[in-house]
Order: structure tokens, then sequence, then C-alpha cells
DNA sequence: GGATTTTCCATGCATTGGCATCGAAAGCCC
DNA sequence: GGGCTTTCGATGCCAATGCATGGAAAATCC
């Protein structure tokens, strides 16, 4: 295996400050205003389109570590935001739903995540440079042995 | 500030997904044969070529929080890799020094780390588009307000 | 040069994450 | 149906992170 050339270098680079930077970016944005870091959104909208509803396509969708969804679960039922309800069919897992509150969380974030999400990518790349990203990015955002 | 646009929503998840699958690839990998994580490297090549002394500079160079390097600098003088010398001149700081098994485990921590990066990147994303990617991520691998 | 502000680094405390493992229910195979 | 394997989700334990703050030295200001 060769090593990496000094392009590659410079790419990884940028590719993991970028995105350090903009998960900062996001994460300041909603907590400066008493908000849930971006995770939270991640779940709440998830469930409020019910591109999932139980743990484990949760997991899937999302991309996330099992126990840490399951904490992240936790988390927010504690917080009043979702409920864990009965299984039909499978007893061995439950059923995610959203409350009134979580509904009305998702709504209060997106505004604010929104705005965030533009500051730091929107506004700073133009149209084409975005759809070029989007398409160079595609085959980084699988899995890597895939 | 408008909405973003979907495409934009696009190229936000799948930089933070790519830059996600990348860390933990190589994370993996040096885990694997039981090396430490690439943080390590990173501050190891950083006092190897002097490019900082101390860790304010480290933490500019390497972007960090203060605490976190702190603390990351602490675990590596707890494994012996890393000294801290007085500083002459600023009795507030002090110098960072490696020692010569923080030399060998720089060393021996490259190849693994290179051969993650070429898997990770460099054999999934072709020369020209590594070089667009490179200037595609220019601007975002700022500081946001800058 | 004394007081004030800023820089540099560490740390207490609570939260979060990583890893391994567990218990329980489904699925499978015979 | 009785074992064996796989899937689902939670959790104990320890490590790492985040946030705030502390303390001490340097720089600045008057």
């Amino acid at each position: 295996m060769a090593h990496p050339a000094a392009l590659t270098l410079l790419a990884w680079n940028r590719l993991l400050r970028a995105a350090d930077l903009a998960q900062q970016h996001c994460t300041a944005a909603l907590r400066a205003v008493g908000l849930p870091p971006p995770e939270w959104y991640d779940v709440l909208i998830a469930l409020e389109r019910r591109v999932a509803t139980r743990p484990r396509d949760l997991q899937a969708v999302l991309a996330t570590e099992q126990y840490s969804l399951s904490r992240l679960i936790d988390r927010m039922v504690k917080a009043g935001l979702v409920r864990r309800a009965p299984c039909p069919g499978d007893a061995r897992g439950h059923l995610l739903q959203l409350t009134i509150e979580g509904l009305a969380m998702r709504a209060a974030m997106w505004p604010i995540y929104a705005e965030a999400i533009e500051t730091a990518l929107g506004a700073r790349v133009n149209e084409d440079d975005r759809a070029a990203l989007a398409r160079l990015l595609a085959p980084l955002a699988e899995p890597v042995k895939a």
C-alpha cells in the first residue's frame, strides 16, 4: 500500500477540520439559545417523519453506536421528548414515539439549526461548489470496506 | 437568513458522515495493532517537527480545546512518550519534549495511519477529485466567523 | 511600581462515550 | 419441542470530554 500523497493528506486534514468546525458551530448555536445538540434533532426528525420507529432502525439511519443511541434515548425520555412504548410482535424491542414536547422541540430547533448550517456551509460555498462537494463526498459517506 | 437548500443539506450530511467514517477507520486500524489513536500521532509529529513546543502553540496547530490538550499531554506523559520541561523566560508554561519512546511511537504509528488514510481516502477518490476536494474544503477548514 | 487585565495551563465536577457483557426474546435447525 | 444461534436493547465499569473555575505568572496601564 502506497503512502498517501501530499494532496491526499491535505484533503484529509481539511475534511476532518471542516467537519469538526461545522459541528462545533451548530452545537454552539443551539446551545447559545438553550437548545440541545444536533444529535437530538436528528432523532426527533427521524421519529417525526417515521423514518424509523424502533431503536435498531434509528441506529441504522443515524449510523450511531448501539449503546450510544440507547443512552441518547434515555436522556430524551428523561427530558420528556420521547416515549418508549411496547412493541407488538417483538417483545425484545419497543417503539419510540415523539411526545407533544418532542414535536415542539423539533420545531423549535430547526430555525436555529438551519441558520447554523446556512452560515457554516451554504453561505461559504457557492451552489456549483456545493454540488461538487456533495458529489465528491458521496463515496466517502459510505462505509470504508463496502 | 434563508433556509438551506436540499443540496446544502446533502453536502452537509455527507461531510459529517465522511469525516466520522474516516476517523473511525483510522482509530480502529491503529487500535487493531495496539497503537494509540490519531490525536496522539498529531501531537507526536508536531513535536518531532518542532512545529510547536509549548502547549498553547500545539493548541493552535491542532485546533483543540485547551483543557482537552492539557489532559491529552497528561496521558502521553504518563505513557512515557512526552516530557514537560521548564520553559525559560516564561514560568507559566513549559516546553514539551519527545522522549525516545515518543519518537519510536511516532515512527511505529505512521505506517498504520498512512495505510488507513490511503484506504479511506486515497484509494476511493481519484487524484483529480482529491484535488477538487482539497480546494472545495479549504474555506470550510477555516473558522466559521473569520 | 502598584493595580488591573490578560495569558497560560491545570483541575473539580458532572456528563458523555467506549468496550465488553448481559438478559431476554426470536429465529433456526433437527 | 429442545437446543443453538442471532438479534435487540440495556448497563457496569472505566476513560475521555465539556464547562467552569482556579492560581500563578506576564503584560499593560496609569
